[in-house]
DNA sequence: GTCTATATAATGATAGAC
DNA sequence: GTCTATCATTATATAGAC
C-alpha cells in the first residue's frame, strides 16, 4: 500500500466489482456500459487500468478468483487440525462465497462465454482443477488412498456446482445447503 | 405435415440448430450473424420465421428443449416396468443428450444470460423443476416416501448438472459418467 | 420464403483535455 | 487518474424486391 490515492479507485477495488459483474452476467453479458456503471468509472478510466480492455479485465478477475480460492479454501485445507475441521471450514467458506446458493459461480458463468480468450478460459478451468487437487491431497493426508481421494474430491465439487445451479434454477437455497451436507458426509465417510 | 415445402427450412429444423447454438454460446453469445451462419438463413428469413427476433427464437428453443425432455425422459419415467429399468433408461437418454458430458446444458447456459426475457427464463427453469418432479413421482410410485423421493430426485439432478459442468471444465468425460452412476445408486438405494 | 440493402442502436476502443 | 467526445465495428431489426 504505497499511497493508493484517495480520490481514485484501486485496482483491487475495481476487480472485486468486475468479479461480481462477470459472475452474474458472464463475459458477453457484461457490456462496457455495465462495467462503467458498476465501477463508477468512465470508459477511458477503465482502459487506463486495463489497457487490454475486457480481455484483460476478465483475466484479472480470473486471477482474483483463483487467489481468493487459494487463500480462503485451499490453504486452510492444507493446514493443521483434524480433517473434519478443515473440511468443515472449507464448506463454510464455500457457503459464504456463494451466499448460501444465491450467488452464481464465476467458473460456471464464464464456461458459457464463447468470446473468452483461451488464456482466460484456462485460468478459469484451473480454479476447479486446483480445488479438486487440494481436496484430494487433504484426504490422502488423512490416509485415504489416492484414487478414492480423487473420486471423493471430484464428487464434492460436482455436488457444490450442481447444488448451486439447481438451487438457483429453483430459487431454493435449501438445495445448496443439502448439497454441501452431502459433500461433507461423502468426503468424511469412514474417518 | 401439410406440405412443408422442399427448398425451405421447417421451423423444427431451424429450432434444432438454434438449440445447439444457444446451449453452446448462451443468449448474448449467440449473435444474429452466428444464427444466420448456423441455419444458412439470411436475417430477413429468420425474422420471417421468428418475428419477435432473438427473444422469440430462444423461447422456441426453450419450448423445444422442454418437449424433448418430456418425451424422451419424463414420459418413459412415468411408464411401465421395474423402477430400475426406467431410471436406467433416463440415465441413458441423459448421457446421450449431453454426449457423455461433452455437450453443455441449455438450462445452465441460459441461466447466465442477463438479457433473457423473464418469460423464457421461467420456461428454462421449469425444465429442471419438471424433471425433478417427474423423478420424485416415479420414486413415490415405487413406495418411497414423498420427502425422501424429492430429496433423491433433487440430488440426482444436482449430480447430473454438477457432473456435466465439472466434466466440461476438466475435459474429463469420466466425471460425468461417474456422476450418472452415483445418481443411479442413490436413486435406487434400498429398492 | 428467401434475398439484398439499409436503418438504428449498442458495442468495444481511442484521442486529447484537464 | 478521470473526464468528454468520438471513432470504427458490430448488434438487432426492417423495408422492399423477387
Amino acid at each position: 500500500m504505497t499511497a493508493a490515492a484517495k480520490t481514485s479507485h484501486s485496482r483491487d477495488e475495481i476487480v472485486r466489482k468486475l468479479f461480481d459483474l462477470f459472475r452474474h452476467r458472464g463475459f458477453e453479458g457484461a457490456a462496457l456500459s455495465d462495467i462503467s456503471e458498476a465501477t463508477g468509472l468512465g470508459r477511458s478510466s477503465l482502459y487506463y487500468h486495463f489497457p487490454g480492455g475486457k480481455d484483460e479485465m476478465v483475466a484479472a478477475v480470473a486471477d482474483f478468483a483463483h487467489g481468493q480460492i487459494e487463500a480462503n479454501i485451499l490453504a486452510p485445507l492444507a493446514g493443521e487440525g483434524p480433517l473434519a475441521d478443515r473440511i468443515g471450514a472449507m464448506l463454510e467458506t464455500t457457503r459464504d462465497m456463494y451466499d448460501c446458493g444465491r450467488e452464481p459461480c464465476l467458473v460456471a458463468s464464464l464456461m458459457v462465454s464463447p468470446g473468452l480468450a483461451p488464456d482466460s478460459a484456462g485460468k478459469v478451468q484451473a480454479i476447479l482443477r486446483d480445488w479438486i487437487a487440494a481436496l484430494a491431497a487433504a484426504l490422502e493426508g488423512a490416509g485415504i488412498p489416492a484414487s478414492e481421494a480423487h473420486r471423493r474430491a471430484t464428487a464434492a465439487i460436482v455436488a457444490i456446482q450442481g447444488g448451486l445451479l439447481v438451487a438457483r434454477a429453483s430459487a431454493d437455497s435449501a438445495v445448496f445447503a443439502n448439497a454441501l451436507e452431502t459433500a461433507r458426509q461423502d468426503l468424511l465417510a469412514g474417518t
